[in-house]
DNA sequence: ATTAATCTTGACCGTTCGGTCAGGTTTATT
DNA sequence: AATAAACCTGACCGAACGGTCAAGATTAAT
């Protein structure tokens, strides 16, 4: 009889999760971005993030048990959205396209959605404690696919000969430097931020740059 | 008698600061460093950096009356050296050698002590709540003249049409980033740092995509 | 040798942190 | 209508935080 409830228990959950919790996990998680992008792991607080959710906070214990485990969620969070960016450089053929793309997505995203950026951002700064696993495995086997898509260029002559990894990390750092670093940018901007058109221009430029300095162009 | 003994006491604390305080002060400022870096702001407490500068904590109040005023300390010091990177673009003439110069100058120092460069990359990261003032005044001051000069190898076609900002941007992005994002690279390195010969060739691959990005090389 | 200034430190303080829990309310199932 | 599951929350807890302070030890000036 136990056993039979809960069975019956699961299988309605995970038929249709109930819709109160999919909505205030949500809730929970949209407040967590936005309060650990402003404060940092250990300057963002349960209370903090509970008056953003507009809930109390033992809430939101019950919903992640810990302030570890919603920032986890968090973090898985970002790094699909990370990964998925690679969509149009795997989609295209040749380099300029396939380069342009990939550094155009980026940056769109970091444009979008700079909280998740500077959570990353952090995350790393802090020696990656807890998605360790996550770039040595994941990550590092996302790369060596890329890597040899490049090698392969270089092989053809299409661009110059150079280290594949380094290539991918000054495109990770000039992507990434528009929403991690954008309160220094704002600062040397009349305390302005970017406007959509210095953006594009941005944009434009990096990837000009970055193709004509590994010689896809000219 | 109350003036000259203060006056007094002035002058000789002015001539030769008291010795233990000089002392005092260093090895608390070199502990600050390593905990700010390894913990950010919030995540350093006052009891971690009084252990790793072996003093007991009320002695670190003694010399900085608080965890705010140590922090600012440390970021004035960083903020000099980051600025002092910059002479090799100024004594240069030509963009090859003052760039080339300028990056490798940067590259060097994220390499040499990446500890600061991640606690400067956090204060960024959290919107520059301290150092606002300096970034608006100082840094855009500093950008400005070298924007200045970058215009000029434009006007002259030495290097090709852009926005002397972004190619700013872009540099500082890419220098700073082997050393912010090093525990990333690391964990795509087979979870070993960079070695001397990896981090040479990434500095000059860094170098000659910049460079020949911008049209000053072939 | 005396005195004043500087330095040192254990013990303590109010506050805030992440987390718990009992007991009530709402929602879903029969 | 009854019952069980899921959800909600004010009040509370021990731990750790930044910071204070009085009293003693050390150093420097006369």
């Amino acid at each position: 009889m136990k056993n039979d409830l809960t069975k019956y228990k699961k299988t309605a959950k995970s038929v249709r999760k109930n819709q109160i919790r999919i909505i205030n996990e949500r809730r929970i998680l949209e407040a967590a971005v936005k309060i650990f992008a402003g404060y940092g792991y250990q300057g963002a607080t349960m209370r903090k993030i509970a008056e953003e959710a507009g809930l109390p906070k033992a809430n939101l214990h019950y919903y992640f048990q810990t302030k570890e485990q919603l920032y986890r969620q968090v973090l898985d969070g970002i790094f699909k959205d990370w990964l998925a960016a690679a969509n149009t450089f795997d989609e295209c053929e040749e380099p300029v396209e396939a380069l342009r793309g990939y550094i155009e997505t980026k940056m769109d995203l970091s444009r979008k959605r700079p909280l998740e950026s500077r959570i990353w951002a952090e995350e790393i700064l802090r020696g990656a404690p807890l998605i360790q696993d996550q770039l040595e495995q994941t990550l590092a086997a996302w790369l060596d696919t890329r890597v040899k898509r490049i090698t392969e260029w270089i092989n053809k002559g299409t661009i110059q000969t150079m280290n594949p990894r380094i290539l991918m990390y000054m495109i990770w750092a000039v992507t990434q430097h528009f929403a991690d670093f954008e309160s220094q940018i704002r600062a040397l901007n009349q305390q302005q931020n970017l406007s959509d058109e210095q953006f594009a221009e941005a944009k434009t430029q990096v990837v000009q740059t970055i193709l004509k300095g590994i010689g896809a162009l000219d």
